[in-house]
DNA sequence: TTTTGAGTTGTTCGA
DNA sequence: GTCGAACAACTCAAA
């Protein structure tokens, strides 16, 4: 009557579909996680990820030994190593919870179909997302491209499920298993200590993202609609690693968000929280869409976009990704990502537009960059989202909608204290000028300690004129 | 089958 | 300074 519970991106106890199986099925459970990006692959962990990795799996590890029982840790194929787990604890079913991205869902087929044919019983479940991606669909039975009739029809489906409780305990048994310890999966930086800023800023593991989800809750959620906007604020909600790694799961959040004092009359959310669960609509909908269309990481959507003429310029792309523009509120954000493994969503959309429309570089080469550096990298959101700021996505957006650097921070950054934060070498510039430095007179540099070209850069383009170029180049794509 | 209404996040220009 | 229109049509989803 054993079962193996077969842990990836769902590193928790609580509201855990495939445990809760486990347990309700009886007899001893071998908690078991798989480490196979040994081996390279187009879409490996990035550096970020796999630091996050390591120290959710620690914390798993400590949860579970809690409740009596072990998680055992392995490297290598799946395959290969369910196959010696079943031979080590004489297990007869696998349980996991469901994963989506195109080739978790080759290799589970294939694994399935395996061990099915071995007499194994295998259980899936879903547990990461409010909706599997195919449950909503058009009347048609298509798959949506527009995120607002998709969010309409998956809510249509009624409240999601009651999230479970964490078990008390996991029941075990006395098997030898051979198996690898964390350290030995070498996820954290070995040459360079990059890792400072993330280990200040995150507290991987389940712990860490109740604790989050409940600070959320309580300060930020009515204000969302206004304050996720300010990126100097703790307005948004900073689950994002969380909910990638599975330590906690939409459903809970959900339901957390939207319980007692979050509600208005008669059922009628606030605005922040109604913004905030589209939030997670948009996560969804970021699945569905990979679901249904696979080449989402690497392909544009709208075919027409293939023809792109993208610039190659190896030296504007290097000036992006060490935060070198020219642009305070770009840098910033390029800076911020370096630094704490993450950037704050209103700047990820500056960033991604200027490296798009102002640099015309491949969204694809900004989404590699986000994907080895953010701890939330996530292949469905990052992917949809790139080709969303490109205009080659579902429901993309329009070609004319091109950010511009300087308005966008004046708004969103009045008194430049983000700016400030993340490049100390401009701080001492005046309010007026902290988004634009390349616009003070020599006097006001000197005295904000500035040389322009040394301590910090001239603007790498002009955003008008990048804006033309821009432009024109979307036209060209449309008149071909 | 045809029609109709709508579509995350913006900027600029001219009145 | 504020406001509305233009930026462009096209595709999607449902009636």
């Amino acid at each position: 009557m054993t079962t193996i519970l077969w842990f990836r991106q769902d590193l928790r106890l609580t509201d855990n579909s495939a445990l809760d199986a486990a347990i309700s099925r009886g007899g001893p459970i071998v908690p078991l996680f798989i480490f196979d990006h040994a081996e390279e692959h187009e879409w490996s962990l990035g550096g970020a990820s796999r630091w996050w990795l390591h120290h959710s799996l620690k914390r798993l590890s400590d949860e579970i030994k809690e409740r009596g029982n072990e998680l055992i840790i392995k490297s290598g194929d799946a395959r290969s190593v369910m196959g010696e787990v079943l031979r080590e604890t004489g297990a007869t079913s696998i349980f996991w919870n469901r994963c989506y991205e195109p080739r978790s869902i080759i290799r589970d087929t294939k694994l399935k179909q395996a061990l099915v044919n071995e007499g194994i019983d295998v259980c899936s479940f879903n547990s990461s997302l409010l909706r599997e991606p195919w449950e909503v669909a058009t009347q048609k039975g298509d798959p949506y491209k527009v995120f607002t009739p998709f969010w309409r029809a998956s809510r249509a489906l009624g409240e999601p499920a009651r999230p479970s409780s964490a078990p008390d305990s996991i029941p075990a048994s006395d098997w030898a298993i051979k198996k690898c310890n964390l350290n030995t999966l070498k996820l954290l930086p070995d040459d360079i200590d990059w890792a400072h800023g993330l280990r200040e800023r995150w507290n991987p593991g389940e712990k860490g993202a109740l604790i989050r989800l409940n600070e959320f809750r309580e300060a930020n959620a009515h204000g969302y609609a206004d304050m996720r906007n300010i990126p100097s604020l703790a307005g948004t909600s900073r689950l994002s690693p969380h909910l990638h790694f599975g330590e906690l799961g939409p459903r809970q959040v959900w339901h957390a968000i939207t319980s007692n004092a979050h509600i208005e009359t008669d059922g009628i959310m606030s605005k922040g929280v109604e913004t905030f669960l589209s939030e997670i609509g948009w996560r969804e909908f970021s699945y569905h869409l990979l679901y249904y269309f696979p080449e989402l990481p690497s392909a544009p959507l709208r075919k027409e976009f293939e023809r792109f003429p993208w610039a190659d310029s190896l030296s504007s792309k290097a000036a992006w990704e060490c935060g070198k523009t020219g642009y305070p509120i770009v840098d910033a954000g390029m800076r911020e990502l370096w630094s704490t493994g993450w950037m704050h969503n209103r700047v990820r959309m500056i960033v991604a537009s200027f490296l798009v429309k102002d640099l015309l570089i491949d969204w694809r080469c900004g989404a590699r960059w986000f994907w080895d550096t953010l701890v939330d990298a996530d292949l469905a959101s990052n992917s949809a989202s790139w080709q969303w700021v490109a205009g080659c996505g579902a429901d993309a957006a329009p070609y004319f909608r091109i950010f511009n650097p300087t308005t966008q921070a004046k708004r969103f950054d009045p008194d430049g204290s983000y700016v400030r934060q993340w490049i100390p070498e401009i701080s001492g510039l005046p309010n007026k000028l902290i988004h634009t430095p390349w616009l003070a007179k020599p006097i006001e540099l000197s005295d904000a300690g500035i040389s322009m070209g040394s301590s910090y850069p001239n603007p790498i383009v002009d955003h008008s004129e990048a804006r033309n170029h821009a432009l024109d180049s979307y036209k060209f794509l449309k008149s071909t």
